[in-house]
DNA sequence: AATTCATTTAACAATTAGGTTAAATGTTAA
DNA sequence: TTAACATTTAACCTAATTGTTAAATGAATT
């Protein structure tokens, strides 16, 4: 459930607003919803789909959760890309 | 409508087998369609999301429509991706 | 011109996704 | 231990996605 994942949680513009909030440092749930119009819980959805992904890790720190990004999972799709990418021309010098 | 689209394009698995079909040489939307078990019609939706994407191109050629992949809108995700990845570490040496 | 072949589009059903409000959980503070 | 706060989970609704079959389009063949 790797690639799929990650791609199916970036797919939507919400989580990967999330993700460029956390670039800049680690937030508390309610933190994050405040940048947003949706509700809490529609935010706590998006979180819940991203940890899911592997895309962001949480602490409970006392009254808190916060959450922190994590970009390792997002080497494969870069991967993916560049695999993809890459023309096949074994015989570009024929 | 570039990054969004992209990316949903990219979170189906079909969509992304029929890229990486197309890696390897263009190919007319039956032959794409005997790589699958759904039908004709659900390939060619499919096929009409990547073209809206622009992650392919058509040409009609007599009978047959040819795909063939185009590469070149996944420098915006690798673009996104390296910037989130981009630690903003200005002061890293403080 | 009629038939056939390749492909797409339309109409529909089933599933998934994303939003809301209200209730539940976990933690701290009074 | 009750009250308040932060967050998640549940129940529900609507819209979007994906698949199917059947009809429509476009081009080639007879």
């Amino acid at each position: 459930m790797g690639l799929q994942n990650t791609l199916k949680a970036l797919s939507d513009p919400i989580r990967r607003d999330i993700l460029s909030l956390l670039k800049h440092k680690t937030m508390s749930a309610g933190e994050i919803v405040d940048h947003f119009s949706v509700t809490g819980a529609s935010i706590s959805r998006h979180l819940s789909i991203l940890k899911e992904a592997d895309l962001i890790r949480d602490t409970r720190e006392g009254k808190y959760i916060f959450y922190e990004l994590n970009t390792s999972v997002l080497e494969e799709i870069m991967l993916w890309i560049t695999e993809l990418k890459g023309e096949d021309n074994y015989d570009e010098n024929l």
